[in-house]
DNA sequence: GTGGGTTTGTGGCACC
DNA sequence: GGTGCCACAAACCCAC
């Protein structure tokens, strides 16, 4: 990190930009999730319970993936 | 959340996929930002730093000055 | 927090030892987890299954409690 | 991880145990640890400043010292 | 303003 | 040694 003013500024402003570019664009799609709850509750949903839905999908789908990952592991403890 | 098994299921439906499509594209841009992380490492910087720049960059002036006074505050009442 | 070498000063400083104390123990701790697993290696066991055992243990524990949660918020949603 | 079904489960399940028993004292302490903070903001403190006290009592002199001067370095590189 | 939950950041650990 | 991963801790945000 020599040359402060230079070249290596450039590239740190660079960096930064990108970074900042990009979390931008995360903040809009948590917007966009925000609002479809939104929408949803406006349908009469319950937020709470859709938001515990998504998360026990999410949560079943890498609980699978946990027990063949097990599975696997217990196999090459085993030397199998 | 009324009729549960009529037509609010298909409405259900919809709302829950376009959350979890739409934290799909979420996901995928916060491993973009890591790997923009990534590559700014592999050109010398550090990241911890990098993302205090960032943090600061994105915090209110005001805000920034008054925690690092209470912070001042602090350390003086505690002798550091 | 007026008062800086006086009685805030006080309560400051035993506020943070406080938390120092609770920290140090749980470290200690955190080191008789590690030592248990180190153990259990030196008898043959492989850490990374018994980690996983012992995490599966507890998301089925916590997955159970979500699911009851759920119908919960499902039966006071329906107004049940 | 031989010995599957024998002896040696004994011993796996008296490690899972060991291990599951440490942690929820520790998740104890972490309680323990949360309800000083939450009596220290009862008491007019700033949490976030305080948390920060403690990391940087925990921190060494020297590393503290290079974090600040590489961000100086960086703030400066980059105008800000 | 307080608590809960979600998300982000940091540190430790194992593997290469 | 250094890199990626995982778990813990902290910060943030919303709802009440």
């Amino acid at each position: 990190m020599a040359e402060v003013g230079g070249v290596a500024g450039e590239r740190l402003r660079s960096f930064v930009e990108r970074v900042e570019r990009l979390e931008e664009e995360k903040a809009a799609l948590a917007a966009d999730i925000k609002e479809v709850y939104s929408e949803a509750k406006g349908s009469g949903f319950d937020i709470k319970v859709l938001r515990q839905i998504i998360r026990l999908r999410k949560m079943d789908q890498s609980d699978r993936r946990e027990q063949e990952e097990l599975l696997d592991i217990y196999m090459r403890a085993l030397e199998m």
